[in-house]
DNA sequence: CACTTGACCTGTCCGC
DNA sequence: TGCGGACAGGTCAAGT
C-alpha cells in the first residue's frame, strides 16, 4: 500500500475535496470490504457531513458529523479517488482514467448530495473501510499498538532508537516495518533510509549504534518529507485522491533501482535480493553486512 | 514475549 | 500464445 507519505497525500487531498460534503448513498460489492453495512450502522452516514479528515500511521480517518469516524485502510493496492463536476469539463487532471470510474476493481462507492463520489478502489481486496463512533477509533487494536508518528515535530531521534530495544535480535529493516515500532514504515522508505543511513538491512538491531540511530532517524524524516513534498510514489496501482500520480519514484535512490548505479558511487551496481520476506534494494559498498 | 512464516487476493511479468 | 511461478508499496494469525 500506500506508506505513510502517499497516505498523507491521500489525506490531503481528500480534506480539500470532500470536507463539508454530505453523503447521500453508499454502495458496496462484498462483505469483505466494508464488513459492518449494516442498515443500523449506515443510518450514521447516510446525511452525515463529512467534518475532517485525519490519518494515523497508515490508516485514513474520516470524520463525520454523525460522531461516527469512517477508517479506512488501502493496503497494498487501494486508491480513494473523488469524482466531482470535473468529470463534465474538460481539464481534468486525469481524464481518461477518471471517466473509467466505477471499473472492475471497485469495492466501495461514496455518493454525495451535490452528485460527487468517492470511489475506493483496490485490486488485490487487501484493504476495507469500517464505520464506528469516532470514540471508539482510538480503543481499536492497531490504534492501542501502533508506534509514534515519525515525523511529529517534538519526535527526537533519542526516542526513534528507544523504540528499537524490544527489537535486539531481529533485522534492522524488519523491524522499521513492524508498525510497532515506528508507525507508516514500509518498503519503499525502509529501502531508501537505509540507504541514507548507510546500513546493510539485514543488520541486527542489536548492533546499530547510537550514531547510526541518529542518521536512520535523520534520513527517514528527510525522505518521507521529501515523498509528501512529491506526492508520494507511484507504482503502477497508486494514485490520490485527485487521480494523479506521485513523482518521489523520480528521487528514489535504491527502491526498484537494480542494476542502476548508486548515486554516491558512479560505478557500482545496485543490487536487490530478499530480506524481511520483502524485496529489498542496497548499494553494497554503502551498505555492508 | 520475540520472531518467522504463511495467508489473504488479483494482476503482471518473465522464462520455457 | 500459453502456462507456471515469482512477485507486488501491508498486515494478521498462527507456528516455533
Amino acid at each position: 500500500m500506500p506508506e505513510l507519505p502517499e497516505v498523507e497525500t491521500v489525506r490531503r487531498g481528500l480534506e480539500k475535496l470532500i470536507t463539508g460534503r454530505v453523503i447521500k448513498k453508499v454502495a458496496h460489492d462484498t462483505e469483505k470490504s466494508f464488513p459492518n453495512a449494516t442498515a443500523d450502522v449506515t443510518a450514521f452516514l447516510i446525511g452525515a457531513s463529512v467534518r475532517k479528515v485525519r490519518r494515523r500511521a497508515k490508516v485514513l480517518l474520516i470524520d463525520l458529523s454523525s460522531d461516527y469516524t469512517l477508517v479506512i485502510h488501502l493496503k497494498m493496492t487501494g486508491q480513494l479517488v473523488f469524482v466531482g463536476d470535473e468529470r463534465f469539463g474538460a481539464g481534468h487532471p486525469n481524464d481518461s482514467l477518471i471517466n473509467e470510474l466505477p471499473d472492475k476493481s471497485t469495492r466501495v462507492t461514496f455518493t454525495f448530495k451535490d452528485g460527487a463520489q468517492l470511489f475506493f478502489n483496490d485490486q488485490r481486496k487487501f484493504g476495507w473501510v469500517r464505520l464506528m463512533p469516532t470514540v471508539e477509533v482510538p480503543n481499536i487494536n492497531f490504534m492501542q499498538t501502533v508506534g509514534p508518528e515519525p515525523l511529529e515535530a517534538d519526535f527526537t531521534w533519542q526516542q526513534f532508537a528507544e523504540r528499537f530495544t524490544r527489537r535486539a535480535k531481529t533485522s534492522i529493516k524488519a523491524a522499521l516495518l513492524d508498525q510497532t515500532v515506528i508507525a507508516g514504515v514500509g518498503n519503499i522508505y525502509a529501502d531508501e533510509c537505509l540507504w541514507g543511513a548507510k546500513i546493510h538491512p539485514k543488520r541486527l538491531v542489536g548492533s546499530i549504534t547510537k550514531a547510526e540511530f541518529k542518521r536512520l532517524y535523520t534520513e527517514l524524516r528527510t525522505v518521507m518529507n521529501l515523498a509528501i513534498e512529491k506526492g508520494g510514489s507511484s507504482n503502477h496501482t497508486y494514485i490520490n485522491a485527485e487521480g494523479k500520480k506521485g513523482s518521489y519514484m523520480d528521487f528514489a535512490r535504491v527502491f526498484r533501482r537494480e542494476g542502476l548505479m548508486c548515486p554516491r558511487h558512479p560505478d557500482v551496481e545496485i543490487i536487490k535480493f530478499k530480506a524481511a520476506g520483502r524485496g529489498t534494494h542496497i548499494c553494497p559498498v554503502c551498505q555492508v553486512e
